[in-house]
DNA sequence: ATAGAAAATCGAATCGATTCGATCGGATCG
DNA sequence: CGATCCGATCGAATCGATTCGATTTTCTAT
């Protein structure tokens, strides 16, 4: 294709009044051939395209489009922490994808955030229309403080319920509960758990007698409580994370003990893998020896020959509830808090407790 | 806090006139105050930061702000096709962490786009500055002919030499050659390869005599290159994507011929678990019976007791590399292109072929 | 042939901020 | 005491498009 010598230099952009003007035509005509909205003519619309191939624009300018229209078309999501650590959890992959799924029918792109200190600017200042948290969000206080004088909608995954905020939550207790009164009818009685982190600190150790005061993280508070409603007391182990590795270390701790468990309760599969391999490095058998339990049902691929007893939670069920919730406020709509419920999954990683 | 019967009005939102307004100065001293640029007495600063909140400003609209700018702070990272599958592979992670490490310092959010059909568009009009492309992406053109048009820098991760797309490689064709020379250093004659997806179709099934020809993904073209640069010719299964079970199907097609291979090159790590486990599900030991090879280089807790012969590529520096070199651009630097190497890496899964 | 309706086009205001050059006042210096 | 200079503040232009109401053109029906 030719280049007329105008079109070869270096312009900085070409914008729709330069189009126009080569068109012959004026702006509000030009963008209007665009957008297809409103009548335009077949003879100018052509006209205006081939002036816009002819200096090779490139399209309206988004920047300037969202301005005019108060939209973005990006949808902010909040990770708790680094990408690294968020993406290590199959849970929050398909939570993610559920979202993706939803949104990006309507053409919106996601914008990832986190929480991390240095970009609480970000969060501030990012040119979004809505927001999903997502994840066990730690401190949302802060963040959601910010984003609602944004006055923009926001959508919490899991998150204790606060004004403005439209809550998509996860029967964390009630299903944490279940497993605990599985383990008991095996006739447990002495169990253990195996926490996420109880704040953003990461901080790893004993879970200490103060957990309901001291933790901030909501979905690990409420799975501590169902657990609570059946055993009453119980010992644990703080995790720094949802891995496998963490679940190992967790378990080694646990394990290690003069009167060890006989059964544990992890708060994801990863962890309960986790405390899997540790009770295999310590020579004991599950769930002969050890009677482990889940949370989550991702089908991980790691679990090997076992069939890890958990609770089958609609993670990308859950993403696509957030999605449609954000796009309905979008709208103007107002739509409803949603609970979703785990199911209960027994597999062949708990037993009755070995004999004494 | 005292709201006044003005701030509880519904208004729309207070924008920085308001508030210069309330303040009693002029808007771009009230702007002044804000981004801190330019001389403003304190006296002023604090009048217009009181205004602001008596208003409930949340501070300046990051879409004027782009529009003016001419910056928005966004850089988009277009993967290959549904985050599900993106994701489900660490080394995409490894990698996109990288570019968040680089690019989260100077406050710049992570677009997430794809290049699946509908959201073509998107990634035409999302309002960003700059855009990586990352994973073995399989239909480059269009997208970065779009790009390209919109004048904004564009890196790319393991694609071919494009103009004005600057590439961060990695050695893909000479790291598969020493997988094939280690294996024909063993003894191995009859090998076969397992390789990612050939273009997006996804398509499955026995590699076709043709790759050369039909392949539009450039990773998948370099790796297979490079075994054919020791091997000649040799036989392969394209797999569906970089899954453990795709790659367990791709190993019960491969070993359940009548001559079947005695090594398998699998073009990432999970491929290659995939294949063990296949194999393993056929009676054969690994390395005893069947040598495998994977790429990547992602400890992949799965691996069980294997240590994957494999090629470790540095992906988090890969994406690192990019996330500077993006921001390079922006800052109108030109950077140079970069390759990375692979390191060999000669775990327990390969060994010479069985005796006849 | 002409009033009236419909379609196409245009002008101008607007979205919300940034930024450059001009202005104004007060302090400094000779 | 007057010229100079500097810091603080302001006006106005600008970024690039969208959109509403007004105007012009085109077509239909009488």
């Amino acid at each position: 294709m030719l280049m007329t010598a105008e079109a070869s230099e270096a312009r900085p952009r070409p914008n729709l009044a330069a189009v126009a003007a080569l068109a012959g035509v004026s702006r509000s005509t030009a963008s209007l051939a665009f957008s297809g909205a409103g009548p335009v003519s077949q003879a100018t619309r052509d006209k205006v395209l081939a002036a816009a191939e002819q200096l090779n624009y490139a399209g309206p300018d988004p920047r300037a489009q969202s301005l005019r229209r108060g939209r973005s078309g990006i949808i902010g999501v909040v990770i708790e922490d680094r990408l690294r650590d968020a993406f290590r959890d199959p849970i929050n992959i398909a939570m993610l994808d559920g979202i993706a799924d939803e949104t990006g029918s309507t053409g919106a792109g996601l914008l990832l955030l986190t929480e991390t200190g240095g970009d609480r600017a970000n969060i501030a200042s990012a040119p979004m229309d809505a927001v999903v948290l997502v994840g066990c969000s730690t401190r949302l206080e802060n963040t959601v403080g910010v984003l609602r004088q944004r006055g923009m909608p926001i959508v919490a995954i899991e998150a204790p319920e606060m004004e403005s905020v439209l809550s998509i939550g996860l029967d964390n207790r009630v299903a944490s509960a279940t497993a605990a009164k599985h383990l008991q009818g095996l006739g447990h009685e002495r169990i253990a758990v195996v926490t996420l982190p109880l704040e953003d600190s990461r901080s790893t150790g004993a879970l200490p007698e103060n957990w309901e005061e001291i933790a901030t993280a909501f979905t690990t508070l409420e799975r501590l409580r169902g657990v609570r409603d059946v055993f009453g007391e119980f010992e644990g182990f703080v995790a720094a994370g949802s891995t496998i590795s963490a679940g190992r270390d967790a378990g080694w701790s646990l394990l290690l003990q003069l009167r060890p468990p006989t059964a544990i309760i992890a708060q994801s599969d990863l962890l309960a893998l986790g405390v899997i391999r540790a009770a295999k490095e310590l020579g004991m058998s599950v769930p002969d020896d050890l009677s482990v339990v889940g949370f989550d049902g991702v089908r991980s691929e790691e679990a090997g020959s076992y069939d890890l007893t958990t609770l089958i939670q609609p993670a990308v069920e859950k993403g696509r509830a957030a999605g449609r919730a954000v796009l309905g406020m979008l709208e103007g709509e107002t739509p409803v808090s949603v609970e979703f419920t785990s199911a209960f999954h027994r597999g062949n990683t708990t037993a009755p407790p070995p004999a004494r």
